[in-house]
DNA sequence: ATTCTGTATGCGAACGTTCGCATAAAGTCC
DNA sequence: GGACTTTATGCGAACGTTCGCATACAGAAT
C-alpha cells in the first residue's frame, strides 16, 4: 500500500529520462560523473526499488529457483535438508535469486505438471533435483525441453546433465579400510535393494576395498532391505546367526538407520558395538554422535555441494555455458567414533552446543 | 526459448478480443455457452498458460509466501522442518501460491534488509514466521509496515498478530499427569534458561500438574539449560545425586535432545530407564522411538500448523480479512513408549516403514 | 566552415496481462 | 414501437520495466 516508488520518480528527481536511469542502476550504460551521482543520490533518497514483476516481465528472467523433494517418511528425519537448503539459499542470494520451493508429489502425473506450469508461466529460470531414481521422468522433461537444471546426484548416462555426486563407492571404500586398518577380517554389509543405483554405487566401494586387501566377499555377509531401523536390526540378527569363524566382526550399513538397527540387536545378542562388533553408518546424521556407543559415519560435506551447484547453475543462467567442471564427484568424510574403535574416556563429552529453541 | 503463447494468440484462435479471453480465464465475466467453449478450446489446443509475470505485475500479487528459519546447529537436526515445510508447500498449492524461501542471518540488520527487499521488489505477499524470540525485530517491522504475514509460535501480546501455536504447558501438563498417574511423586524437569518464552510456558504446564495433585515442586528439581544433550546428561547426574526421599523418581525435558542426554546419564548410574526412572521428551523427534528404550514424547501436530497456518494467511490475502479464530492453541499428543511404562515385549517392532534413499 | 567520430542522453515500443468503461445487440415493458 | 433494462463483448489504458535506435552536442579532423 504504500505507494511504489518508480523510476520516473526518481527521474524526475535526477532531471533525466526515466530510461537513463533504468540503464545507470542496472550499469548498461555510461553516464558523466555528475549525473551518475544526481541518479544515485535520488534513488537513495527516494528509498527506490526496482518492481521485480516489471524486471522480469521485460527481462524473461525470474531470478528464481525451483527446488522440490521428496519427504521423508514420517518416522525418519531428513538429516541433511536443514543444510542443504540453507547452504543454497545463501549461494543463491549472492547472485540476486531466490529459491521457489515447491511440494513433491508421489504421483508421477502430478509432478510433471507442477514442473510444467513453473516453466510455462516463466515462474522460475532453472531447477535443482535431488530425487534421483534410475529413471526420473522430470529429468527426461526437463532435457527434453532444454530447460536449465542441476542434480544433486546422478545417473548412469555421466553426460546427460551436469550434476554434483557424493562418491559413494570411496565413502564405503575408507569405511571398509578403516576396518581392516583395525583388524577386522570379516566384514558385513547392510545393503538396499539391488534397484538402487546409489546403494550399487556404495557396494562398489565395499567389494573393491575387500578385493584390495585380498579377502573373497562372501554373498551371506551381505544383507539387503529397505533401509529402516527393522531391517538393520533384523538382518544384523541373522548375520550373528553365522556360524563361528565366518560370522562377521564388523558391519557397514548404508544409513545410519540401519545402523542403529544393527547397534540395538549387537546389544541385545548380549554384544557391545565397537568392542565385540565393529558398526559404521552412512550421512553422519547429527543424532549418530548421541547413540550408545557413539556411531562412526560417513559425512557427505553437503554445505559445499549446495553451494557449488548454485554457482554452476547460476553460472550457467548469467553466462549461458557451465563452468568447468560441469559434474563433480565429491569426496565424504569418514567421521571415527567409538562403534568402530571403542570407548576412550568413560564421560561423554559432546562439545558445548547450541539449543534447538524455536 | 519455445516461443511464448499469449493470450492475444488464444483470442484470435476463438475470435474473441484478447480481454474477452483473459475475462474468461480468470472467472471474471459471464460470457454466452458457445464462445465460452470455443475460448477454452483454444486454451487446450494452444496448450496456453498464461504469464506469471505479466499477471502479477498487472495485479500487484506475486502469489508468493516467504518463509525463513533459523537453520540448526550442525549437531542437531531440526526435526519438524520437512513435515513443516511440505505441508506448507501443499495447502499453498491448493490455492495457487508457491513458497519462496531465503537465508536466515543471525545478523539483524541483514535479515531486516533481505525482508525489506522482498517487499518492495514486490516478489512477496505475505511471511510466515517461525523464530520467535521475546523480541523479534522482524516481527516489529512487518506489524509496522502491515505487511501480512502469521506466525509459527506467539508473543506475550496476544494481538499483535495471527498465530497457532502448540499449547507447551498442556503439553507438560499432559506428561506430569501421565507421570502420576504411573505413580511418580517427585518428577524433576530439565528446563530452558529462563528467558526462554517457549520455555516458560510449558514449564507453567509442570507447576500447574503438580499443584493440582497436591504436590510441592522443589526447586531442586528443576534443572536449567541451553537444550542440548550435554546439558541433559550432566542435570540429569546432579538430579541423580539429590538425596534420598527426595531424589527424582522421573524426569520430564523440554526436548528430545535433553532426555537422550538424561537417558544415557541414567544407564551410566547403573539405573534404567522406563524402570527405575521415568524420563519424557519433547517434540517426538523420529529418532525417539529408536532409543534404547523407545522415548515417550510429546509430539506436534506440525501438519496440521502448517497447513492451517498457510490457509489462513491465503484467506486473508484473498478476501482481506483473517478467517477465524485469528490466534489459535492446538493441543500436542503424547505418545507414550518404554522410557514411562517399561518393556512390553522383547522384540522391538517399530513397523514397516520407507527407507531414506535419496 | 564542413564533415566526422564519439559520448551522453532521450525516445518509443514492447513485455503480457487486468480492469473499468463503452458499446452493440437482444429482451422487457406499457 | 420508442424508452429502458439486461447481457455479451470490445476497447484503451495502465502496471514498471528493458532495449535498440535516434539524436544532440561536443571536440577533432579535413
Amino acid at each position: 500500500m504504500p505507494k511504489r516508488i518508480t523510476l520516473k520518480e526518481v527521474a524526475a528527481r535526477a532531471s533525466v529520462s526515466y530510461q537513463t536511469v533504468s540503464k545507470v542502476i542496472s550499469q548498461k550504460v555510461h553516464v558523466s560523473e555528475a549525473t551518475e551521482q544526481r541518479i544515485w543520490d535520488a534513488v537513495r533518497e527516494l528509498n527506490y526499488t526496482p518492481s521485480y514483476t516489471a524486471r522480469s516481465l521485460r527481462s524473461h528472467r525470474s531470478m528464481t529457483i525451483g527446488y522440490s523433494w521428496r519427504p521423508s517418511p514420517p518416522d525418519q528425519t531428513n538429516p541433511i535438508l536443514d543444510e542443504f537448503l540453507q547452504s543454497m539459499f545463501r549461494a543463491a542470494e549472492n547472485h540476486g535469486y531466490y529459491l521457489l520451493c515447491f511440494p513433491y508429489h508421489d504421483e508421477l502425473q502430478k509432478q510433471l505438471a507442477i514442473y510444467r506450469e513453473l516453466i510455462n508461466t516463466g515462474r522460475v529460470d532453472a531447477f535443482v533435483i535431488s530425487t534421483l531414481n534410475y529413471n526420473e521422468p522430470c529429468v527426461s522433461y526437463l532435457v527434453e525441453h532444454k530447460f536449465p537444471f542441476v542434480g544433486f546426484g546422478h545417473l548412469d548416462d555421466p553426460d546427460s546433465f551436469p550434476y554434483i555426486d557424493v562418491d559413494g563407492a570411496l565413502g564405503l571404500q575408507m569405511a571398509v579400510e578403516h576396518l581392516l586398518d583395525l583388524g577386522h577380517r570379516r566384514i558385513a554389509a547392510l545393503a538396499w535393494p539391488s534397484d538402487s543405483r546409489v546403494g550399487n554405487n556404495r557396494m562398489d566401494g565395499y567389494f573393491l576395498a575387500l578385493d584390495k586387501a585380498g579377502i573373497k566377499a562372501r554373498p551371506e555377509w551381505v544383507e539387503r532391505g529397505e533401509g529402516t531401523f527393522d531391517v538393520g536390526f533384523t538382518s544384523t540378527l541373522k548375520l550373528l546367526a553365522i556360524a563361528d569363524g565366518l560370522r562377521p566382526t564388523a558391519i557397514v550399513a548404508m544409513n545410519d538407520l540401519m545402523a542403529f538397527g544393527a547397534m540395538t540387536a549387537i546389544q541385545q545378542s548380549g554384544l557391545r558395538p565397537g568392542k565385540d562388533i565393529g558398526v559404521i553408518g552412512f550421512d553422519d546424521s547429527p543424532t549418530a554422535r548421541y547413540m550408545d556407543p557413539p556411531l562412526t559415519s560417513i559425512r557427505q560435506p553437503i554445505s559445499t555441494i549446495g553451494k557449488n551447484l548454485m554457482e554452476r547453475l547460476i553460472g550457467y543462467l548469467d553466462t549461458g555455458t557451465y563452468p568447468d567442471p560441469r559434474c563433480e564427484l565429491v569426496a565424504p568424510e569418514l567421521v571415527i567414533r567409538e562403534s568402530t574403535i571403542g570407548k576412550k574416556t568413560s564421560q561423554p563429552i559432546h562439545g558445548k552446543e547450541d539449543a534447538d529453541r524455536r
